[in-house]
DNA sequence: GTCTATAGATGGATAGAC
DNA sequence: GTCTATCCATCTATAGAC
């Protein structure tokens, strides 16, 4: 991800700062100085506090995304679009609650990111997009969902995944692995036919 | 709501900056000088910016909380839960969508509250959490509705509405009642037996 | 009740030594 | 590559005149 350790340490300390404070309310000298390190020594590594959070946005939609692919292509391709959808629906679901500040930060944090650096996140964003909405699609067309518009029941599907990180912490008193196998349940109903 | 016109403006105002830039990118100046007042008359209405976040959510909060409570009065109690509930959803969904600016700052920002006056807030959260969880639950024990976990369940309904304002804007190619009506079946269907 | 002026503190980023 | 020192802008909040 990350290979120089000073680098590393600092994208995990300002990742956690990030999504307990907000990226505006979070300070270079609180960043720097959790690492370990002077308040200048984070500008040798990132041009500013800006570069930081993009940093954070791109390795965690990369891995959502990625996770989200591998899932898929582990799948067997003659399974029914509910096993397909359910996979998608656990996976994503999974990967919200087992990174919560990561997710939060992607999820809750875009705004403070640069014009040109939100283009290249709503790229990886429309991409994981087209995947569910894809499999939406194939379940309606072979009969086994039934909703009135696909892009509409993507956006409900993904909600229940995303509004996960305005709450969850992983002492909630649920696991993550619980947390997706119930919730991808009550996904599919929502789809099914 | 808020009487006097300064306050009413400032109030108005900082609602909308702190929907679009979040509590801590917005300043004071900016609130003041957009409500045509100085940086200094603020404090005449308000004694710190966290006070004009609290109440700013104590407006929404109590005003979503009344209208769920109407709402609910105004359904013949002998409906079935899947009529009443359905008015709740619709009611909760449309309240995010009619009011996204005010729905955002209450789910996005109440962590710059101060500890008392969070605490004041998740009151007002707590009641209305109550009421929907009333709700499912009358409809698990009539068995219209069947659901591993009710409080989970209700968890799963609010997120669809919570979510939307993450992104729904009004000119958004849907409105807020065709947003309402149409989430509010998805729900639904996610608790049916 | 609104203003101008400013105190007092903090934060992002840079300069230059080692 | 990390440090100390610091510039300079910005921000919350207050003082005191009108």
């Amino acid at each position: 991800m990350v290979d120089n350790p000073s680098a590393r340490k600092l994208v995990e300390v300002a990742l956690d700062e990030f999504a307990a404070r907000g990226f505006h309310a979070t300070t270079t000298r609180d960043v720097s100085t959790k690492s370990g390190l002077s308040p200048a020594a984070m500008y040798v590594y990132y041009s500013s506090k800006e570069e930081l959070l993009f940093q954070i946005a791109l390795i965690g939609h990369s891995a959502a995304r990625d996770r989200l692919d591998d899932a898929l292509a582990n799948v067997d391709p003659s399974e029914g679009s509910a096993t397909r959808l359910e996979v998608i629906l656990r996976e994503f679901i999974f990967w919200h609650a087992e990174h919560p500040t990561l997710a939060r930060v992607c999820e809750y944090e875009l705004q403070h990111l640069s014009a040109e650096h939100v283009a290249q996140i709503e790229q990886i964003r429309h991409d994981i997009q087209t995947t569910v909405v894809g499999e939406v699609q194939r379940g309606v067309e072979s009969g086994e969902f039934d909703v009135p518009d696909v892009r509409f029941a993507t956006m409900a599907l993904t909600a229940l995944a995303i509004d996960i990180v305005r709450w969850y912490t992983p002492g909630a008193g649920i696991t993550p692995t619980e947390l997706a196998d119930n919730l991808a349940v009550l996904g599919l109903k929502m789809v099914a036919a």
